[in-house]
DNA sequence: CTGGAACCTATTGGATCCAATCTTGAATCT
DNA sequence: AGATTCAAGATTGGATCCAATAGGTTCCAG
């Protein structure tokens, strides 16, 4: 439902460009994005933007209110903070239901992946390229998913929470890098192992661990 | 997001009628919901009409399929399975975060529930008095949840096996009410001494004995 | 000068019209 | 007889037009 359909509606197609503007920043947290300059800037008409708003409203990318407008959704930090506790027992999941549909060739893949990661921690931080990849490390992880709905939850969790993410991934030091890095190195075990019990626990550890890394009780610069 | 507005606007109302309907059975799954039908029996265009259809396809009641139409969605054995895997984690989650919000009034009618289903197990049983109260039981147990992304996917799971719950427990024997009813008792005593996670546990198991009860794997006749 | 109410404008929501696509049925060919 | 192709009808998707609502501005009164 996430995923792109071959030939896609107009309105998916707008939906999409949208989703991806939204995630990559173009469009901010909070700011107003008015119908008709979607319209303009997409070649479409309102009705496609109209139906591509309601979609991504039910993502959780973006909320409407009736008869004022849609804004980049925002969240604060308890939404985010229970967002994780979601993801925590979401995710165990999801690995427990990927891990006997992953290809040799898909774990081979995770292997590459924590070593790109590890190259990201280096002298110069690659922040951006940190995010991309253990974006792909997660997802790749699920990609075994076969029911389409716990996928497009888990991906609707890591949209949601992607600005937050980039936002916080940024003031995290080489260790806290380091040693996510070490977290995905031990959930990949399981998963090579095919494990499913001792991966989803790693799963969890790593998310709870993200969690209480990235949210700091104490500090309200959140948001 | 899945509650009603106060004011809703038209595409609102018709997803609201639409959604009751179908979780009453008016609709049956894989009836076919032509827009032009639906524009008529609500007193309206088919503009709301569409949007509505959007909606409850998010929510997983109707799934549409681009110019060609919209139909009430079906589950399969594999889908119903899974989606109950999803509610083994996601609302043991949901109880831990009720319990400290929910009223001591809210607790009484959960004992009162525990009662009144009892009674549909009676010498004549109430099969469809069951099943309007047992989702009475497990809703109100969180109705304490803040989060509402949290409470929308608990209500979502729930309306989309809605059917098949029915269907179900029409099969199921007066000891399966009995013992399913105890459940909810020691959930309601995990409740009462506001023991997240106690409660949470026996929801998780209640969830997962209820899965077994119903979905036979030797029984290739569902659906 | 400040508070409030009425008006005006911009934007969204709904209705209608037109175009594109799919489903269906029948006719034809193998 | 069965399968395949083609065409007609029905239905959905998109564009445009109109109505309703919200927010801002201005004007008036206290």
């Amino acid at each position: 439902m996430l995923g792109e359909l071959p030939s896609a509606i107009s309105g998916q197609r707008v939906a999409d460009e949208l989703r991806r503007l939204i995630l990559e920043g173009e469009f901010k947290p909070g700011q107003r994005l008015g119908q008709e300059m979607l319209a303009d800037r997409f070649n479409a008409s309102r009705m496609p933007v109209r139906e591509a708003l309601r979609q991504l409203e039910a993502e959780g990318l973006v909320s409407i209110v009736p008869h004022s407008g849609t804004w980049v959704a925002k969240l604060d930090a308890f939404e985010f903070d229970q967002t994780y506790k979601m993801r925590e027992v979401v995710e165990p999941l999801a690995v427990r239901e990927s891990i006997p549909n992953l290809s040799d060739a898909q774990i081979d893949r995770l292997g590459e992946l924590v070593e790109e990661i590890d190259a990201t921690a280096g002298p110069h931080r690659d922040v951006e390229g940190f995010l991309r990849l253990d974006r792909e490390f997660h997802l790749l992880t699920y990609a075994g998913v076969r029911h389409q709905p716990l996928l497009d939850l888990v991906l609707r969790q890591w949209n949601t929470t992607q600005h937050y993410r980039r936002l916080l991934v940024h003031r995290q030091s080489v260790e806290d890098v380091v040693a996510t890095n070490l977290d995905h190195a031990l959930i990949l075990d399981g998963i090579r192992r095919r494990d499913p019990e001792s991966a989803a626990a790693m799963v969890h550890l790593h998310i709870r661990r993200t969690r209480n890394t990235l949210v700091d009780p104490t500090d309200d610069t959140f948001v």
